[in-house]
DNA sequence: TAGATTGTTAATCGATTAACAATC
DNA sequence: TAGATTGTTAATCGATTAACAATC
């Protein structure tokens, strides 16, 4: 039983656009929609939508469309947002303490349970609820709170020892904002969010002129 | 004369990396590379490297490798980033200021050239050098000083509005980081930059306990 | 039953990888 | 010349789109 197909990345990624204009509609009293309305909400086409969901099972009704309130949480479930989700922030500078204080995040469960730095001036500020602690105490504290998500927002030549210390505390998913290749074994999801590739990608647009 | 061949996204989103990591083979002195060490730095085979670059020209030579400091000339100049490109944020909430103060667009000639919130206790306070204008000059300023990029980091609810705004000032590449689609017309460029879809797609991982 | 809309199979499109000729 | 490495053409792979049967 399980996957025997393997879910497209591209898909996973459109997974949590769908959950959230299904809130929205759920929030406005929407109970039934149909993937041709929650295509033109996103700008996604209505076969795309189909087909990604049926990845996963027969969510809709033929005819009718899909219950809001069921698929958001058959969506919910797929994501894992229907539990806690703890993660740990490695870098208290500006970009890290705006991702601790990012609401959307607490939004889907996620919690942050710490916040560590390498820097004496930032251990013991206080950040979104957290006291930060000494990048020191890293190992020790992620296994101990049995936290899965490490987000790294530390300057580049940093991030491999901290992934790897991420990795050794127990660490399944590491969300790499250094702008830096992070080595993980494969079981180790990374996920690698480069800010510069975002805006010369928009640069290189307005340099063709296009 | 031209672009007659369309250049995949994904070949664009890679160009910022290899501009990366010529720059650092640079400063450690190294004059030539081959498209195998440089894809085993960034962790991209050789072939993708020399297909991506091809589509620009042929910048390499056979059996040596490429001048770092060509390629990096080359590349800066397919980016765009050799010149310097004024940006304006929008939402100077705890996003806008870590990107107001973050110092790789720096690094790229990228320049700040306002912040502006609609929270009149944001207004007058100073980031990163600027100090934040009011929202209702956005059209105005960004008009006159002739800034190319806008940068949303507002609520969803007023992504639109801004940047109709800033459309109509003349902005030509409009970096979202409002966890909803806008609408533009098609020559400007809109790039969707949903913090929520990172962790959740990470999220995702850990649900398929994998 | 007729109309609407899903879920699936087949066709197309686009990007990556393989193979190899060109050439330094 | 022999070895190395690029640039390009062809083959493969993966994702999207089209067509349509199933069914509410």
């Amino acid at each position: 039983m399980g996957k025997l197909v393997l879910i497209p990345r591209p898909t996973i990624e459109r997974l949590p656009l769908y959950l959230r204009s299904l809130t929205l509609l759920d929030e406005s009293g929407v109970e039934v929609v149909s993937s041709e309305e929650l295509g033109r909400i996103l700008g996604i086409t209505s076969v795309q939508i189909r087909k990604d969901l049926a990845y996963f099972g027969e969510f809709g009704r033929r005819g009718v469309g899909y219950d809001v309130a069921d698929l958001m949480q058959q969506i919910t479930e797929i994501l894992g947002v229907n539990r806690p989700n703890k993660f740990a922030i490695v870098g208290a500078g500006h970009l890290g303490q705006a991702l601790a204080r990012y609401e959307g995040f607490t939004e889907y469960g996620f919690m942050l349970a710490a916040i560590f730095d390498a820097d004496p001036k930032k251990i013991g500020m206080e950040v979104a609820g957290q006291q930060v602690l000494s990048a020191d105490y890293v190992t020790e504290v992620v296994k101990s709170l049995g936290i899965q998500i490490g987000v790294l927002t530390v300057p580049a030549p940093a991030a491999q020892p901290v992934a790897d210390q991420l990795i050794k505390a127990g660490v399944r998913a590491i969300w790499n904002f250094a702008p830096t290749r992070i080595e993980a074994p494969i079981d180790i999801e990374v996920r690698q969010e480069n800010l510069i590739v975002g805006l010369l990608a928009l640069s290189y647009h307005l340099a063709q002129g296009k």
